[in-house]
DNA sequence: GCTTGACTTCGAGTGCGCTCGAACTGGAAC
DNA sequence: GTTCCAGTTCGAGCGCACTCGAAGTCAAGC
């Protein structure tokens, strides 16, 4: 399929389609004969893993080195585990985090509607 | 307190206190005899509000909004529990999302880990 | 009374993750 | 066969949230 027929389906633009590929995120992608990208379901398959762990804070850097531990195979399987664990780690923290910011929130928001009752 | 205990208290620089305050997310701080900025323990309770709502990923345009509002006194409050309310289903929708790739990191964790006995 | 160091303001710089404009190319539709 | 459109590359630009450098001020300690 298209650049922009792959964008739509992974729910990326075409611009950053093309930057994951340059910046190593992707492999290069196949052509066809007027140099058109033309993106495989694996491919599409890369791309949603990559904007799961895009969407979990992974920086970019971090995906770039996944990427590259990737195309080196299945001696690499512990390093890619091990990346994944610790970043697992990051979001269980991170989904913590949140939940302690919403007691503040319903906190606020419950004192909030105090005080409105007892200005009427 | 100065700027650097108040940053030290609320775990921001003092750089980013002083922006903060020149963004209209905090009202100007008092100040002593020779200009410095004199923090009182509201001030820092604000801050730290602040730091919460930073943290859930409101942008500042929105705190300096909530800024804007808490400053005009309690007739704003309806506005501003609209407005906790709003960021609080923002919060709850970001928490599921996490859980949901989570999923994602957990069953390549566990593929990884299946290829790699695998292997041996 | 001089040094030190934490403060002040101002504007410029940084890092991240895109996002876009310009100039060009090549296949498909009429 | 010309128009059109979606693609190409390249480098520049953007929005956000800080972060910092420079030049100056002032109170406190020696």
């Amino acid at each position: 399929m298209t650049v922009s027929e792959a964008a739509e389906r992974v729910g990326l633009t075409t611009y950053t389609l093309r930057w994951y590929e340059q910046e190593g995120l992707v492999e290069p992608v196949d052509r066809d004969s007027a140099g058109r990208r033309r993106y495989s379901d694996q491919d599409v398959d890369w791309l949603v893993l990559l904007t799961r762990l895009r969407r979990t804070g992974m920086p970019v850097r971090d995906m770039r080195r996944y990427a590259e531990l990737a195309r080196q195979g299945d001696r690499t399987l512990g390093e890619r585990r091990a990346l994944f664990e610790a970043h697992r780690d990051r979001v269980l923290a991170r989904i913590s985090e949140l939940e302690e910011d919403l007691k503040v929130l319903n906190y606020k928001i419950d004192i909030y509607g105090k005080m409105e009752r007892e200005l009427l």
